[in-house]
DNA sequence: TTCGGCGTTGACAGCGCTGTCATTGCCTGA
DNA sequence: TCAGGCAATGACAGCGCTGTCAACGCCGAA
């Protein structure tokens, strides 16, 4: 059988107690002593069990990931990094797959407390929805959320989109594009609104033109991008007007539906249209071109975002990581 | 707080192991009693806790979906199906995911006592690691097992590999091509080699010559399918030998790098070349042109998976689902 | 009529751990 | 020198459930 914490104590000849207070690095153990309840333990294999712990203590040691079909790609590497934070922390991670429209119709407070988890990782479009974060403060669950801006006192990890957002318009302007078209995201979505602020901002600091003509608007999906992208291109190929040379659309699937539309029309890319996206999904390593995008390190974020809740460190505030910029096809140098 | 056994046992009038038979659908309680046990329990909104079942009793109730990196839209169908099975029985789905070299070279049967479940789903390639399969028997831990064609004396869910490649076979024989070609999957893969006789099979049924000039080898990875497409126009457009009119790569990875190349050589899909896939991957959708392909029922087998190993009837047996030819644009009638 | 058997129910211990509180021994300052 | 304080440790109860075993009442067979 598994070795038991008695188990621990006997060969370490101190008693329970102290064993538990080892495990738990908490204070007042002596030196000695705790190195050799580590390494009774360590010659037992012993691997203390959750479900004692939790029915002993007052912690679950169990952290629920809250998601709302995300892109697959997505999910899978914030789940990972939040499934090796908690495995190394001897937490479980429970998937709690759950729609906004769920949300916004059910009892969540009814629904948190049996869940009986005590912290929780919010991914968008999650993180934005109001009544889930207000019942897990109410039940005291502690949260972080994986996001770009929320208005929160809780711990956010994210990315700097404003930086990165410019960092894609600048490095249009770079290949010599000064005719740059932007696709946006859907209104009420912060990413959305932070994206295209940047965009707008790269072109000032340029001395750059901006042409609302430009720039269309879709909902962050494939067919939405394919129509901002028609839309675009049959406004553009009307008459003798100016077109641009590049289109940023700011996420890739749209990136990918306005590829799509412009194969429709025969424009070739990127010979004569540069197309970036954001977001570095599978979608931009299976287009053909392959897609100039942003990476953002997603994995980092779910071990971050389960870290903080393990060691209970979620104080209002935002972490932002690195991201990068990731050259493929889809963008050349204008031909002049 | 949330209600315990006692308060369900207080309200119905009955003692604690009669709610806890209840509760487990033991017999031998009486109908009447049963009905007031069930009763007391929703109106106090009873939600049995996992860890003193886990403690008290012998099961885990917990099952742990061991999986290798596939495709994250595949794991996440998988996943999703199995999470609601879970969810729906009060169990706890634990992720490990696990590399095929870590599963090699780890000391399996410690690392699984450790985890503590007591079933646990292996998805492809996982399927076919010997070495788990024995650790998990020994350590008398249900496994299902979701694949295509395993020799186990375990529960299988998967699709007639057989079939559904024979059909996406016959189905370019109905759009009229009489000349298609093949990308194979690695040889130890055990689906490659089925879907491949199955080709070959309805080439026979429908007095096809197959030619082995038209068949190439991947391995399951858009660059390999890439290759294989190179090396298979390359090879057609030598001399004026006869080309295929349709290509069926064996699965959808190696169908959008097969597109790729068939782009990169100016030939026009499915203009001049129709193109189908299997799987129905996300690549799939977002491919220019999208992929007919083949729709596994995956969120299906990831809950039919993990209900075989709630109920405990994991007898050795294969269950098969139906599966769907997905149509697309990717494949057209031969033109004459 | 009595007895064994069976369907139904309950009393109770204990799963492996942590929280609480008591105990010990040593160090400090008056 | 001794009270007081604090670091280090342990004894013990009990978390919410299930397994074991005993008890009860009712039946049909002897």
């Amino acid at each position: 059988m598994r070795a038991t914490i008695t188990d621990v104590a006997k060969q370490a000849g101190v008693s329970m107690k102290t064993v538990s207070r080892v495990l738990n690095n908490e204070p007042n153990v002596a030196q000695a002593t705790r190195e050799r309840v580590r390494n009774a333990a360590r010659e037992l294999h012993y691997t203390p069990s959750l479900a004692a712990r939790e029915l002993a203590g007052s912690r679950s040691y169990s952290i629920a990931l809250f998601y709302d079909d995300p892109s697959p790609s997505y999910l899978m590497r914030l789940q990972r990094g939040a499934v090796d934070a908690c495995r190394e922390a001897g937490y479980h991670l429970i998937l709690e797959p759950i729609s906004m429209k769920e949300a916004d119709s059910l009892d969540l407070e009814l629904k948190l407390s049996r869940l009986g988890v005590d912290a929780a990782i919010l991914s968008p479009p999650l993180d934005r929805h109001k009544p889930l974060r207000a019942a897990l403060q109410t039940l005291g669950i502690r949260m972080s959320i994986v996001s770009s801006a929320v208005e929160t006192d809780a711990f956010v990890v994210g990315i700097d989109e404003f930086a990165a957002a410019y960092r894609m318009t600048d490095y249009l302007i770079e290949l010599g594009h000064h005719d740059i078209g932007f696709i946006r995201g859907p209104d009420h979505h912060s990413a959305a609104d932070v994206r295209f602020q940047a965009y707008r901002s790269a072109l000032d600091d340029h001395g750059l033109i901006y042409n609302p003509d430009w720039v269309a608007i879709g909902d962050f999906s494939m067919q939405s991008g394919k129509r901002a992208g028609e839309t675009l291109l049959n406004r553009l190929s009307a008459e003798g007007t100016r077109r641009p040379t590049a289109i940023f659309a700011s996420n890739d699937d749209m990136a990918v539906g306005l590829i799509h539309a412009a194969m429709a029309h025969g424009i070739r890319v990127p010979k004569d249209l540069s197309v970036s996206g954001f977001d570095n999904t599978d979608a931009a390593k299976t287009v053909w071109p392959t897609l100039t995008t942003i990476d953002q390190p997603i994995q980092s974020m779910g071990t971050l975002a389960a870290k903080a809740l393990i060691t209970g460190d979620v104080e209002a505030k935002t972490q932002h990581l690195g991201f990068d910029l990731i050259e493929r096809e889809s963008t050349a140098i204008r031909r002049i």
